[in-house]
DNA sequence: ACCAAAACATGATAAATGTCATAGTTTCAA
DNA sequence: TTGAAACTATGACATTTATCATGTTTTGGT
């Protein structure tokens, strides 16, 4: 269930190095597709996309970064973005990934002087919405139906992250990697003469920094899984040849 | 910051198998030290006090099993509750030891038709109040400041466990461990003569479900940390002897 | 079209952790 | 108090994964 192709034209890489803001005058689709959005009364819906501010970014930029005040509410617009944390040793983890219609830090904007607890990296060029916190508190206290659609998806992105958790917890390499796959057909697969291509484009280091093992090990796995016709391609056309094939071995 | 020192008397293991429930009457200790119960207007607030109804546990049963449908919003009042997932292969990994205060279910509890994505055990005698999966989502609807401090705590757990999968996916199971430890002194640790102890009752085996290792792993690393002067004792007299010692080592 | 950087690939080896077996110790309820 | 069950402990060995080293291929910007 892709909500948008993440279809970006030839933007081309322009030294939009500061984010380019401009005011959002109407609706744009996406907003269209949120819940939070469409729960909000008439009047608090012109009054967000009156404080809905857009930026552009693009890679090798960040969004905001690990330990950081938290200043914003995010929706996220166009492109793909991840959230990585940082350990001691310079080691990095990607927690998630964010597609178009995916809110961030919907939680920490509602706390006084709250951190970013990760880094948010664009994984090619990105539009965002975002909204100061005070506007984004004041529009939660007088739209109860908003709130508990935040509710709602704080809710799914916790199931998220515990079945992540587990995955992490318990399973081998190749099933972690095996899961990963799975679950990123649901979020980013279209369909594809041999089978179904994944938009977000996905080194096989970014895969390693999704299941927490080396670069190596992702590599050596993803080539075992090219062998027994599971999956095929690298990083910018990655096909999933065998979806049951995947699922089978996550769950084995 | 220990809420309640879970303090049980001799309770002794009636067979009260089936919960005991009955209304609470006057409100609780419990919820005096709950934001969400505070913010709540006087009249809801007492409509609170009418839904919530208390029910104790023992251990070796479950407050509600992974994949039953939701029924209820509840809040711990007494004990300690592991939140348990299972993997196909019958390997189980425990996600979160809740403690007297915390809530459970805040997010499943406003979707129709949702299910439990993990198990609650007791970890010994426990008391819990709660309400309908209804009576929640109108008091929700009808206090925005009680919905918001449903969204801090969601967001803190999201948090915890985001940083729990980052612990899982970069750390060595030592480190791990140390992280456990770390973490658990300040949910339910007490001053002792030799050191900090642990209130809460934690077995090797316990342990090893939390940091995703195996019994035999998690014995032999405690093992060592008690060769090390670092920790002291078992499950149910664990005493921490260096905590910066721990620290430095869960972030090393 | 070309060059540099990034990504992919693979082998040899080491380190970490799991598995299986066996046994001592503690806890708890009858 | 005692016996069974749960817990702790330890060794030998297998498996998984990381580390290090080196080389090839692909990508993207000029």
């Amino acid at each position: 269930m892709t909500i948008l192709a993440s279809g970006r034209g030839p933007l081309s890489k322009q030294p939009n190095k500061s984010p380019s803001n401009h005011a959002a005058a109407n609706p744009p689709d996406i907003l269209k597709q949120i819940p939070l959005f469409n729960f909000l009364r008439g009047q608090d819906r012109l009054a967000m996309l009156r404080e809905l501010t857009e930026a552009r970014y693009g890679k090798g930029e960040c969004i905001f970064r690990e330990g950081e005040p938290t200043e914003y509410f995010h929706i996220l617009k166009e492109g793909a973005v991840k959230c990585v944390k940082s350990s001691a040793g310079g080691k990095e983890c990607t927690l998630k990934v964010l597609m178009p219609g995916d809110l961030f830090c919907c939680e920490a904007a509602v706390f006084d002087g709250a951190c970013h607890p990760g880094t948010a990296q664009p994984m090619g060029d990105v539009s965002i919405l975002r909204m100061s916190k005070k506007a984004y508190f004041e529009m939660l206290k007088r739209n109860p139906d908003a709130a508990i659609e935040v509710i709602k998806y704080l809710g799914n992105r916790l199931n998220e992250v515990q079945e992540k958790a587990k995955i992490l917890a318990l399973d081998r390499a190749d099933q972690r990697l095996a899961s990963l796959l799975v679950d990123l057909v649901e979020r980013s697969g279209v369909k594809d003469p041999q089978g179904i291509r994944l938009t977000v484009r996905l080194t096989r280091q970014d895969m390693a920094n999704m299941v927490g093992v080396t670069t190596e090990t992702a590599i050596r796995i993803m080539a075992r899984f090219n062998r027994e016709r599971l999956v095929s391609g690298t990083a910018s056309r990655l096909i999933i040849k065998n979806l049951s094939g995947l699922k089978q071995l996550a769950s084995a």
